[in-house]
RNA sequence: CGGGCUGUGGCGCAGCUUGGUAGCGCGCUUGACUGGGGGUCAAGAGGUCGCAGGUUCAAAUCCUGUCAGCCCGACCA
């Protein structure tokens, strides 16, 4: 039984002052959390326990899906990260550290390493497979930036699984089954979640599908379709390819020749557009259906950006978008992983003189071409398709550059950026018309099919049926613990403060003594929270003396437990006071019978929803 | 990595422009009252004004540097 005369906690009146989003300011109000360094927080005794029911729910669903629990050091040795490349590939996220005899280990941001060495040491046969383990541990990045209290720090508890299999057909059976206990999981913690298809990005490997909660904090952008149910991460978000135009695919002699136009002034697509449309010389020789206005899609701009590989190269790219949408960079880098891409600064223009900024055309891009820099354009851009674009020249663009004709492109990329009401891709794969919306949301969970990697890096090979090495496939799949806590925070709480599903919540009833100590009032509160202690429930009681009704019942609201029991002037006719937290709905109750009424409420707030 | 804002008792803030005894609210301590919505009164404790250097007779205040926090951005040709 937690007791509020004791419990190690001191509630704020008012928001801390470097706290921003809901779920930080509460956490820390009610005394849950406290800052502890950049991006790192120490538990308090209540926080603690939401912390450990997160825990424990993860664990009990982890272990009902018959994985196995094991634990890793957090402090880990160069060489594993060394031989998958990702002790270069992590970058300065990765927190590194020497010993005293100067030899290099990390703080585990991930250990898809140290569990593939950890079967390999001990697995040898097929017969083993498949296998799924997991750890609740915490890690170390080192975030750039950390925010939003819980939500993104520097040191966080993960709980991630690895699966193992000897072909791929295990490997989906394995993500199968996370896929289905992280949906029991997540709505045990009654926490909302979307399934979006993502990118695997820096971990390699193919199928991937995150866990968003859907909340504006989120620092992840997704698109859903309001027609069918598609979901994605807008990295992972495939543009549907048109067809070529008609009259292209019909007779491709007909398309008007290229030409180039003075355009002075327009550095920007912006400018250009308006230019385009002032200039009676410059109407759209189009396809017949009038004067329909330039619009910045009818342009084509050339993005150029640097890339760093990993081993230290700079490339220089040049992207082709339509000119109304921007090179989304996030995009771009699962595009382009493990490559990072830098923006071109001034020094690689200097380096490229015939870049002429604000004017480049795609008949000096590509890899045959005179620059040699690599071209990738946007799907849209497709054999046929006219664009008006940057001629090479100051102050001067080209009009009717059709794609094959006059220039090819080296391939294509998905890095233009994906805009609400743009066409669904699933929609259009089958000939229906959904549009996309954008949304927010908190990466709660992720799940990955890694595939051979980490196996083929770390050499996990087991013998199959006919005594011949094969290498191992694997999966991996993470939950932010510490980050599930926060989103639960920030998916409940109301004006009045946390509110807790009541399976995470410090406790199951918070009992108020709405009355000075020491009298039959107290004495009652005192046998009820005692009689609900033994018959299996969490109390927290607030038992301090000389404290106002009214602070308590701030504070009862403040921590959120989700069923308060007041016992206070009632009690003279016999009657004690049951509120719910969540809707606030009061309840009387006899004395004699209390106990039995919130057993029962208990049971209705533990059991499934819907 | 860039930009903006902010660092003053445990918490939230004022004071800085115009240099001169460090203030308010909450919280905390003691006492009295009150006792179903952060109650009242009285008396207290608690501060190297982020840190370092400089200017000055004198610096929370002006200058330089630095560290930390929060937010925004990271390409827009």
């Amino acid at each position: 039984m937690l007791r509020m005369s004791g419990l190690f906690v001191r509630t704020l009146r008012e928001n801390p002052a470097d706290a921003e989003v809901p779920s930080h300011q509460l956490l820390v109000r009610a005394g849950y959390i406290r800052r502890a360094a950049p991006g790192g927080f120490t538990w308090l005794p209540l926080g603690w326990r939401v912390y450990r029911n997160v825990e424990r729910i993860i664990r009990e669903e982890m272990d009902a899906a018959g994985f196995q629990e094991v634990h890793f050091p957090s402090l880990l040795p160069r060489e594993p990260y060394e031989a998958t490349n990702r002790w270069t590939e992590y970058g300065p996220n990765l927190f590194r550290l020497k010993d005293r005899r100067g030899a290099d280990f990390l703080l585990g941001p991930t250990h898809e390493e140290m569990f593939t060495l950890l079967v390999k040491d001990l697995y040898s046969s097929y017969k083993d497979l498949p296998l799924s383990i997991y750890q609740i541990q915490t890690k170390f990045r080192d975030e750039a930036r950390p925010r939003a209290g819980l939500l993104r720090g520097r040191e966080f508890v993960m709980k991630d699984s690895y699966s193992f299999d000897i072909d791929d057909a295990g490997l989906a059976a394995s993500y199968e089954s996370h896929r289905a206990a992280y949906i029991r999981t997540f709505e045990r913690l009654e926490l909302p979640f979307v399934i979006v298809s993502a990118m695997s990005g820096a971990m390699g490997g193919s199928k991937s599908e995150e866990f968003l909660a859907p909340l504006a904090v989120g620092e992840d952008t997704f698109v859903r379709c309001s027609a069918c149910g598609y979901a994605a991460n807008t990295e992972a978000v495939p543009v549907p390819v048109p067809a070529s135009p008609a009259a292209w695919t019909a007779n491709p002699e007909s398309a008007p020749a290229a030409r180039v136009v003075d355009t002075p002034d327009t550095p920007t697509i912006a400018a250009l557009v308006d230019l385009l449309n002032a200039r009676a010389d410059l109407a759209r020789t189009d396809d017949g259906s009038g004067s329909r206005p330039w619009t910045a899609s009818d342009t084509l701009k050339n993005v150029l950006v640097m890339l760093r590989h990993p081993d230290g190269r700079r490339e220089p790219l040049a992207i082709g978008v339509p000119g109304d949408r921007e090179v989304d960079m996030k995009r771009l880098e699962a595009q382009v992983s493990p490559a990072e891409p830098e923006p071109f600064t001034e020094a690689d223009f200097a380096a490229h003189p015939r870049l002429v900024k604000g004017y480049i055309g795609p008949r000096l891009l590509g890899s045959s071409s005179a620059s040699g820099i690599r071209y990738l354009v946007d799907p849209r851009v497709v054999a046929g398709t006219r664009w008006v674009t940057g001629a090479n020249e100051p102050g001067r663009h080209v009009f009717d550059l059709t794609c094959e004709r006059d220039f090819t492109a080296d391939g294509i990329i998905e890095a233009a950026e994906v805009h609400a009401g743009d066409s669904c891709p699933d929609c259009a794969s089958r000939g229906a018309e959904g549009s996309l919306e954008m949304e927010r949301g908190i990466e709660i969970g992720h799940i990955f099919q890694l595939g051979r990697k980490y196996a083929e890096a770390l050499d996990l090979t087991v013998l199959d049926q006919n005594g011949k090495q094969v290498v191992v496939t694997m999966g991996s799949y993470g939950i932010g613990v510490s980050r599930a806590v926060a989103a639960i925070a920030e998916s409940t709480y109301d004006d009045l403060g946390l509110c807790w599903p009541i399976e995470v919540a410090p406790a199951h009833v918070h009992i108020v003594i709405a009355s000075k100590g020491g009298d039959d009032i107290a004495e009652r509160a005192e046998q009820i929270a005692a009689e609900l202690e033994s018959r299996g429930l969490d109390v927290l009681i607030d038992d301090r003396s000389g404290v106002s009704p009214g602070v308590k019942f701030k504070d009862a609201e403040l921590i959120g437990i989700p069923l308060v029991v007041v016992v206070g002037k009632g009690l003279a006719e016999g009657v004690v006071e049951v509120r719910d937290r969540r809707t606030g709905r009061r309840t009387d109750s006899p004395s004699e019978t209390v106990c039995d009424t919130i057993i029962t409420m208990f049971h209705e707030a533990v059991a499934p929803k819907g």
